[in-house]
DNA sequence: TCTCCTTGGGCACACCGACACGCATCCTGG
DNA sequence: CCAGGATGCGTGTCGGTGTGCCCAAGGAGA
């Protein structure tokens, strides 16, 4: 299945106002309401929508900082990996967590409260982490960028 | 303000279901249609709720490489920190990009369809941007954890 | 060239549900 | 005992959503 403008136009508009009704978006787009609802629906059925979620204020919860742990394991060996991965989808400061190709066993994304709240958390979640040899943490400054979605996703030009 | 456990059920299930009508939610929280349009109502307007997004299947569009790229500029003076941000923000394919402390200066994450794309994206984007001194990519293998939100939001006790 | 068929769009309508309001109740704290 | 805040119920109105039908455009085949 191929993507149109439109359905660029409408996914969009929906990374934006996901509560968006079918004839408001039928106006930005400029199609009519079944139409849209037509072309919603698919784009549901075909899996290029997955959710529809509400993005939460994180500072306003208090978590202004953010940590890039950079985590090296004893081994790689398979069951070092699964012991590892096992134990820190459970850490509820972790929102992020990948397996790195290079040196870097694990790149972890944590958020915290402040500096003094992530040594807890150092402190509880990740030094409790199996297997790891090495625990490496970048403190971010700023945040420059942050997208849920790339914007190459929009400009594409098929149809 | 405060938060009460219904509040954050409230929060916890419209980071899932978005879309989600006062009824349905009032079900699941345990609440009266009317309570829960007052809260929720209360909860976007005191900014806790920042949007209602779609989230888009990325692997669906082709994206499934994610690579993060470290970036040292040649000086960190205010200046070369200026320009670099102004055209980073710039690039499609970037989804993140953090200021770090350490050695590294910036962080980014990357998204591509696979290696020789990101290939094309390292000559197109990353390569014109200005004051780079050195630029260092590391492939992520696997994605272990991938939440918006962390969990421990959702795990407080308040009230 | 003509015709058939498919695909996508628009219009109209009817139904169902959501949303907002008013009011009574309850609980808690002063 | 009272006052304020929060809840729940009921109701009415409004809007969204889904359906059926028709139309236009484009492609394939005879």
């Amino acid at each position: 299945m191929a993507l149109d403008r439109k359905d660029l136009a409408i996914l969009a508009e929906l990374t934006t106002n996901a509560r968006a009704s079918h004839t408001e978006l039928a106006n930005k787009v400029g199609l009519s309401s079944t139409a849209l609802a037509r072309r919603q629906k698919a784009l549901e059925d075909d899996g290029y929508i997955q959710a529809y979620q509400a993005a939460l204020d994180l500072a306003q919860f208090g978590l202004t900082t953010t940590v890039l742990v950079r985590i090296a394991l004893e081994s790689q060996s398979d069951e070092a990996l699964k012991a590892f991965e096992a134990e820190v989808v459970k850490c509820p400061s972790v929102v992020r967590c990948f397996l790195m190709s290079g040196t870097d066993d694990y790149i972890l994304i944590v958020l915290a409260r402040d500096i003094q709240d992530f040594e807890r958390i150092h402190r509880t979640e990740l030094s409790r982490l199996p297997r790891v040899a090495r625990v490496q943490s970048s403190f971010a400054l700023r945040e420059v960028v942050n997208r849920a979605v790339p914007t190459v996703v929009f400009g594409e030009t098929r149809r």
